[in-house]
DNA sequence: GCGATCACGTA
DNA sequence: TACGTACGTGATCGCT
């Protein structure tokens, strides 16, 4: 049914307002929340049924709407009442549009989107067209039939009323019977405390994270291009000197043809393709010639300016200097969250250069930026799951895992570990996480293989109980199909009995590390829900802003910061309840580089 | 305009 | 034979 009066819109809201369960979906003019604006608005509250309230239709002779105005105090007595259980299909895209209209959905109940993730986080896609064609056994039609697609795409407001209506209501309507058809199975299948106390919760700390943004100090960074572009340009003409002609550095193909066949060098490494020149080829080939060098340097500066610097100046908002990630929350196969336009989740921080990027973060006027790090978040879940007694020892006397470790596999006192076998230590520990082969690890320390399986004998000497929790967990793999996290978060592992070895022996790896990894993601996730909620609760003014796998970051008002800096590491710390302590360390600066 | 490929940034 | 997990982005290049 289309709303275009006061009158249907009434009887809409006295439909709508007795429902337990309605969906919601959204039609706007693009795809960016922050970027775009309302276009029209559906409910639906039982099958095949929908309402649409069209506003925002542009198209030449459209008939009369109701404004947003007109219609926000019905959509708020609907949206805002906590007895109407509201559901939608990546509800936090909706949750920022109508924030943005002064409406606050106060009972987010059911995120199709997130529950298909949930049933099966490996699925290519958890498109509302999808999972219709699948659970409903009906197809619908695509977006691009409306609004085109290619250079001469239009909008949802140049569409028709009734079509955009019909396409509107289908997705309310198919929204709200796949919610309904969900829930059993999450309870079924033992998710369903996952999605509604963790996962559900969730959406609405990351919508906060993502309308908050962080800002940017621009005119550092237009500075620091600059800079950067000049050195690119020097080393630019010195590659070509030494290569004796202009290329296309960027281009792999014609760099091998420049080091390979005019220069001789000798070729490391292959690729599906061509000749590697990756940075490990180039650090090999350096000692015979000095144009290596210049390519590794020329390959850091060009990563981070176009990377990094330039593309964060392209979206960062103008007036207020923040720039806005979007988390993505369904994309993982572990767990884990990901963040695009732009990825705030891999700003460089291990070069001087890198580092460079990270000054450029900084916190509001008369605020301190927070960062609250798990400390070795992967190991201490692994002493948990593992129950391996060495690790769990070496995490209650808060040792220093990796000189732990070194002393166990080397056999030797604390004081006689060197920088060395500490590093040696380091890589066997995340190499046992992804469950590395004694090639891999002699490829990583540049040992040959039977050292390098000498070592891994040792560490599971040592660590027996990771030994066998490493045996259990694949041996679980291989007769249910799948592994579990902490929290029951369920990765599916169709070929761990594969007759491929290859095939298999990855399927292997992902057994032994999504349970930590994902495991990982859960504790993360709790503390997240929790900090918000208290944060709230003593209303203060601390926004949480990102959020990278094992780290979280806060702009704190100046008054607040002993009190939040107490909360963030007690929330963090207790968000579950491991047989190891888990630790977090706080540091505070006014850039995200220099914290202390 | 799209997708594959390479390379490289993070945990 | 390949050979350590999980991601996203930019540039190139060949295809449609």
């Amino acid at each position: 049914k289309i709303v275009l009066t006061r009158e249907s819109l009434m009887n809409m809201k006295e439909d709508l307002i007795s429902s337990e369960k309605i969906s919601v979906d959204l039609e706007t003019t693009g795809i960016d929340p922050f970027n775009c604006s309302i276009v029209g608005i559906s409910f639906s509250n039982q099958p095949s049924k929908a309402w649409y309230i069209p506003v925002g239709h542009k198209y030449l002779n459209a008939p009369m709407q109701l404004s947003t105005d007109e219609i926000a105090p019905v959509l708020r007595s609907i949206l805002e009442n906590p007895d109407i259980k509201v559901c939608g299909h990546n509800i936090k895209f909706d949750f920022h549009i109508l924030k943005k209209l002064g409406i606050k959905i106060k009972n987010i109940w059911f995120d199709t989107m997130v529950a298909s993730y949930c049933l099966n986080p490996s699925r290519k896609s958890h498109s509302l067209k999808n999972l219709s064609i699948e659970y409903l056994n009906k197809s619908m039609a695509t977006i691009e039939t409306l609004i085109g697609k290619g250079k001469n795409q239009i909008t949802m407001a140049d569409v028709d009323i009734n079509s955009a209506g019909k396409y509107s209501c289908q997705d309310a309507d198919f929204t709200l019977q796949l919610a309904c058809l969900f829930e059993p199975i999450l309870v079924e299948k033992k998710i369903d405390k996952l999605f509604f106390d963790v996962e559900m919760p969730l959406i609405e700390v990351l919508a906060d994270m993502e309308e908050t943004g962080i800002k940017l100090d621009i005119e550092y960074l237009e500075k620091l291009s600059d800079e950067f572009k000049k050195e690119i340009e020097s080393t630019e003409s010195e590659i070509y000197q030494l290569a004796g002609e202009n290329f296309n550095i960027n281009s792999p193909k014609q760099l091998s043809y420049i080091l390979f066949e005019k220069l001789k060098l000798p070729v490391i490494r292959k690729t599906k393709t061509g000749r590697s020149t990756d940075e490990d080829v180039l650090n090999v080939i350096s000692q015979q010639h000095p144009l290596p060098s210049k390519l590794i340097r020329y390959r850091e500066l060009q990563k981070l300016k176009s990377t990094y610097i330039d593309s964060l100046l392209n979206l960062v908002d103008r007036n207020t200097s923040r720039i806005h990630t979007s988390f993505n929350q369904t994309v993982t196969a572990t767990g884990r969250l990901s963040s695009t336009e732009p990825n705030l989740q891999n700003i460089p921080i291990r070069t001087p250069e890198g580092k460079k990027i990270r000054r450029a973060f900084i916190s509001e006027e008369n605020c301190v930026l927070v960062s609250a790090d798990y400390s070795q978040i992967d190991l201490r879940v692994l002493a948990h799951v593992s129950a391996d007694e060495a690790l769990k020892d070496a995490f209650f006397h808060n040792k220093d895992i990796h000189t732990s470790t070194a002393c166990e596999i080397f056999g030797i006192t604390p004081e006689k570990v060197t920088p060395e076998l500490r590093r040696i230590a380091k890589t066997i520990n995340f190499g046992i996480i992804y469950g590395m082969s004694s090639y891999g690890l002699a490829q990583e320390l540049n040992i040959d293989q039977k050292q390098a399986q000498e070592y891994i004998d040792n560490y599971f000497k040592k660590y027996s109980g990771v030994r066998k929790w490493i045996d259990e967990i694949l041996s679980f793999a291989r007769k249910n199909g799948y592994v579990k996290t902490l929290l029951n978060r369920i990765r599916y592992l169709p070929e761990i009995n594969s007759n491929n070895g290859q095939v298999r022996s990855f399927a292997e790896r992902i057994a032994i590390n999504t349970p930590i990894q994902g495991t990982s993601a859960d504790i993360i996730k709790v503390a997240m829900i929790n900090i918000y909620k208290k944060l709230n609760e003593e209303k203060l003014k601390t926004k949480m802003l990102l959020q990278v796998h094992d780290d979280l970051l806060f702009e704190v008002p100046e008054p607040e910061i002993e009190k939040v800096k107490k909360i963030i590491k007690k929330e963090m710390e207790t968000a579950v309840n491991l047989s190891v302590p888990v630790l977090v360390d706080i540091k505070t600066g006014h850039n995200w580089r220099d914290m202390e």
